[in-house]
RNA sequence: GGGCCUGUAGCUCAAUUGGUCAGAGCAGAGCGCUCAUAACGCUUUGGUUGGGGGUUCGAGUCCCUCCGGGCCUACCA
């Protein structure tokens, strides 16, 4: 037994989150949590929002609430969306937590002490109107190269053309559409990565197997240009953790505070206190999974994240924990993930466009987005979620292959044997061959899963499913009942042991479903099988059960067509 | 502009270090079964692996080039 901490990357605070973002992240450490602890192994997994940042405050400033009161709102509808898909955290935690404060705050008085931390004065846009200096983005003007009159001040959207703000035309607040924005010098502290580099490099070189998506984003920014550059870690803020504590080895950072990017990925070791408090459990339970100088050391630490969390979690978070000069757990294999898009576009939060997780619960219960989206999890390339996609493969798949397996083993036994499992003969020849193809499936739909292969391993279930029917049309109970009562008995034993054990291999995919497949056999064995042979034998004969209701249904023409629609606009 | 990824049957995707790897699922066609959510099983039609050139005994798999798609490029997070 080992133990595995999982982490998975951030949801921001802002807004309901996209299914793009859902099997980028948080979906598929789900399931790879789920299954190691299916396997009998310690696990640690932890989620949080983020919620610093200029975004945060905005949204807040929308809605008329203080800021603090709006994230801790939106923090409870997203948890309450990620138990809808059956999200496993063992904490789901909140980067505005006491805990994280403390930590950010001493991980950067560790790093000013050792001499990483800079002061950087630099001139920035502020805008007296809105009482706030503006991030690039959110300032607007006319483009000085294509004339494009909504240009941001990071890059013209019309033209592409990097800019910098003071190149607009009459530039003016995105915010509040103010015009007398004025340039102000401002000081702030910046990480010096760069000092940092070559441990970086050689760490990164250090790591086998990862994904090519992961290292080549790694490389790309440790080497392009002048290599990997110092980067600002504070923000002219009220929203935050403030920069200037008691301890600081510096002065001056009043009224600013941490930049989001430097205190997220902090927070999953915040996160991890945060749990431990809530279970009442003291400090050295958390750290024993953060600390290798206090029982970290056997621990294996896997991340989860889009490509766009990637130089973030290669290079500044490592850079963090590196530069404390601290035994911090460093990550041990990061799974990045490319996009899913929608319908031949991207999913786009800002511009409400694709199925967010609120509207797709309101349609569908999660295990039947789980198995679409992990089934087609882009991890090689982007890829696309159609409407068409999703009906072909939840009716295939969980209506017709799993579903309609275990409704016509449990319905036939009812009908011929009662609801309890039939004593008949002992397994014969056939039975055998079944549980040999058993076997040499789960040996490949464990491989698949212990190498986060999450296509792969959604397709080797299938092959599992695709067994039973196999089977039961071979074997034919409906036919043998007629000359061989005792046979056709064992055929349908069989049949009921192969629904539980299809549940608790299908449990990290579909968690609720396996639920209600194991509530109907009355059975509570979740053991995860080393010998087929004695787990098709875990109910004996005599055992009740029930016939459960559908398992999955499918997704009518009308259904989809009616979806389509609805969702061929923007959020309202 | 620079960098990275990608282009394999109608669709979604597989093919260890180049050597029976040209495959699977869906869709299509035929047959079978009737227990079941008109479900299941078997068989089967589809590709000169984006175009062209090169290296090699041998290349989706390496090199060059052209065409197409996507992402990143550090102050959105």
């Amino acid at each position: 037994m080992a133990r595995f901490l999982i982490t998975s990357a951030l949801p921001y605070i802002n807004g309901i989150k996209h299914l793009g973002n859902l099997v980028g992240s948080q979906l598929p450490a789900d399931l790879h949590a789920r299954y190691m602890r299916a396997r009998g192994h310690e696990v640690m997994f932890i989620c949080a929002t983020d919620e610093h940042g200029t975004p945060a405050e905005l949204a807040a400033a929308r809605t008329g609430e203080p800021v603090a009161d709006y994230c801790a709102r939106m923090h409870a509808v997203q948890e309450g969306l990620a138990r809808g898909f059956g999200l496993s955290f063992d904490h789901f935690g909140r980067s505005s937590s006491p805990q994280n404060a403390a930590l950010t705050q001493h991980l950067a008085a560790r790093l000013g002490a050792a001499g990483l931390i800079e002061q950087v004065a630099e001139e920035q846009v502020y805008s007296p109107a809105d009482g706030r200096f503006l991030p690039d983005r959110y300032i607007t003007g006319t483009c000085p190269a294509c004339g494009y009159e909504n240009a941001r001040g990071d890059q013209c959207e019309n033209c592409t053309k990097q800019l910098d703000p003071t190149d607009l035309i009459n530039p003016r607040s995105a915010i509040s559409g103010a015009t007398n924005l004025e340039v102000r010098e401002t000081r702030h502290l910046f990480l010096r990565q760069s000092a940092l580099r070559e441990r970086l490099d050689a760490w990164i070189d250090r790591q086998s197997g990862w994904p090519v998506l992961t290292t080549s984003i790694a490389k790309k920014w440790l080497h392009d240009g002048d290599g990997l550059q110092d980067r600002g870690i504070t923000r002219d803020l009220d929203w935050g953790i403030p920069a200037q504590f008691d301890g600081a080895p510096w002065n001056g950072m009043e009224g600013k505070v941490f930049y989001v990017w430097f205190d997220a990925p902090i927070e999953y070791i915040a996160a991890t206190a945060e749990w431990a408090e809530a279970h009442g459990l003291p400090d050295a339970d958390w750290r024993r999974w953060w600390r290798t100088d206090e029982g970290a050391d056997d621990v294996r630490y896997i991340q989860f994240m889009g490509k766009d969390n990637v130089p973030f979690h290669t290079l500044g978070f490592p850079a963090t924990l590196m530069g404390s000069g601290e035994p911090w757990k460093l990550v041990d294999y990061i799974k990045s993930f490319n996009y899913l898009n929608y319908d031949g576009g991207q999913f786009s939060t800002s511009q409400g466009r694709g199925v967010f997780m609120d509207q797709a619960l309101e349609l569908l219960p999660g295990d039947y987005w789980r198995w679409w989206l992990l089934s087609h999890a882009p991890e090689s390339g982007d890829s696309e979620f159609t409407w068409e996609s999703f009906q072909a493969g939840v009716n295939k798949d969980l209506a017709d292959v799993l579903g309609n397996f275990v409704s016509r083993v449990t319905k036939f036994c009812r009908t011929r044997f009662g609801e309890t499992v039939p004593e008949g003969a002992a397994p014969d020849p056939r039975a055998q061959e079944l549980t040999a193809a058993l076997q040499a499936g789960l040996t490949r739909y464990e491989a698949a899963m212990d190498a986060i292969a999450i296509r792969r391993a959604a397709a080797e279930l299938r092959a599992l499913w695709v067994l039973g029917n196999e089977y039961l049309q071979d074997a034919a109970p409906w036919s043998t009942i007629k000359s061989d009562p005792d046979t056709a008995a064992m055929q349908i034993r069989m049949g009921l042991n192969l629904i539980r054990l299809y549940a608790v291999l299908s449990q990290p995919f579909l968690p609720d479903a396996a639920k209600r497949l194991m509530d109907a056999l009355d059975c509570n064995d979740w053991s995860w099988p080393e010998d087929i042979a004695a787990a098709l034998a875990t109910l004996p004969p005599g055992h009740a059960f029930t016939v459960p209701d559908t398992l999955f249904a499918k997704i009518t023409d009308d259904q989809r067509a009616d979806w389509a629609a609805r969702f061929a606009g923007t959020r309202s």
